[in-house]
DNA sequence: GTCAACATTCTTGTATACAAAAATCAATAC
DNA sequence: GTATTGATTTTTGTATACAAGAATGTTGAC
């Protein structure tokens, strides 16, 4: 297992930026952090490593390492990503998908209407991620999937507000059945589109990203 | 400039990792590595955390860090995922690309044409790379710009080798100037089309590819 | 001769110490 | 009162020291 202590303060520090706990373009200070989490510099200014390289801060040479919350544009433009990279899984998951996995899909959409029956936003969204992941995994490309994830990862705490919208579980879950069905027929093609339409933000997803954002 | 001995460091080992100086799983020592840079672990260490971040190596928590060189199913899932990407790319730069842009990308092209025409491979291998930024650049998505730059970074070795064999860049060529028209009459679905196609690996391209892959 | 338990050595991970660059503040010139 | 320059203080980046886990080698039992 890799329980470095370095490590924990990494996947802490994560959380807490997702968690808008830190401003944008505020200052990360390896001294306080270290005193917080009860440990030396070191594992400190490692964690601070990774948040920069996966995006999440800016590290400006012998000033400091920032925190970087993405503005509207930023978020749209990786939003657009994602709906590529879902799009391109798609395309592959299409072709390559075993029966096994459009079987785990079909659960998961299952578990997606037990959630919106029961207006659990919380489950809905832990069963969504799920679902797309395992497009991910359907696409038989490991470094797609990777990348997928990677990306998914980032995106979660955006998504999480969208779903806090009324209509938004239930429109998502019909744009679930017709992928599923593009997917069973092999129609990489359409299930490229219909994953790219399903992901992007636009029209009335567009509003509701922006309102999450004031918060 | 804001260099620090450790990001000296860290190209200097992706630059060496992509020269094929290092085996695949073998151990990267701190310690030596530290000598042969003259310099303590500390910046030796910071390095290595890059190149695992970038998937050039992988890190075994006690065990220390190994190199990890690509095999055959992981490059060309690579290239798959670099064909999405690029495809993505062409996309949106149909829709959005400048008259400006288009007259770069069409001048990136003409130095191509010449650098086939002098047989030059290292600098059609240049403008090459030039041609392919242009319509990254060209989606007008700085997320998705950065995404594709690190793949296609990380592939250059690869993609070197290919240009070596007989006939490869003047059928390069030739689709270059498929997906400049694409791009000019906004044709979307063509442009992605095209660039797929254009960095998918198969056929001859896979075997041209295996063989450099023994070097 | 093989295997296992133990001790030794090495290596990683963390803490601390030091050096250099940047930020802050003070004093002076204007 | 403002700007500028120099001293002081912080803060980052690097070196070194220490702690703990993993690898290795040795010894002894069978």
């Amino acid at each position: 297992m890799g329980l470095k202590r370095a490590d924990q303060i990494a996947e802490s520090l994560e959380q807490l930026v997702f968690q808008g706990e830190y401003k944008d373009g505020e200052r990360l200070d390896e001294i306080k952090l270290a005193e917080q989490f009860s440990v030396s510099r070191t594992p400190v200014r490692e964690a601070l490593q990774r948040l920069v390289m996966s995006g999440m801060a800016e590290q400006i040479p012998r000033r400091g390492v920032f925190i970087r919350q993405p503005g509207p544009v930023e978020l749209l433009e990786m939003f657009e990503t994602m709906a590529e990279l879902e799009a391109a899984c798609g395309r592959f998951a299409a072709a390559r998908m075993t029966d096994e996995g459009l079987e785990r899909l079909s659960d998961a959409n299952r578990r997606c209407r037990d959630a919106v029956e029961k207006e659990d936003a919380a489950e809905y969204y832990h069963e969504n991620e799920i679902f797309h992941q395992e497009i991910y995994r359907g696409a038989t490309n490991s470094y797609l999937l990777g990348e997928a994830l990677r990306l998914q990862n980032r995106l979660k705490p955006y998504r999480r507000v969208q779903l806090r919208f009324r209509g938004r579980m239930a429109q998502s879950l019909a744009e679930h059945d017709e992928i599923i069905q593009a997917l069973k027929t092999g129609d990489s093609e359409l299930a490229a589109k219909l994953l790219r339409a399903h992901v992007t933000v636009q029209g009335e997803k567009f509003q509701q990203l922006m309102a999450g954002l004031k918060n």
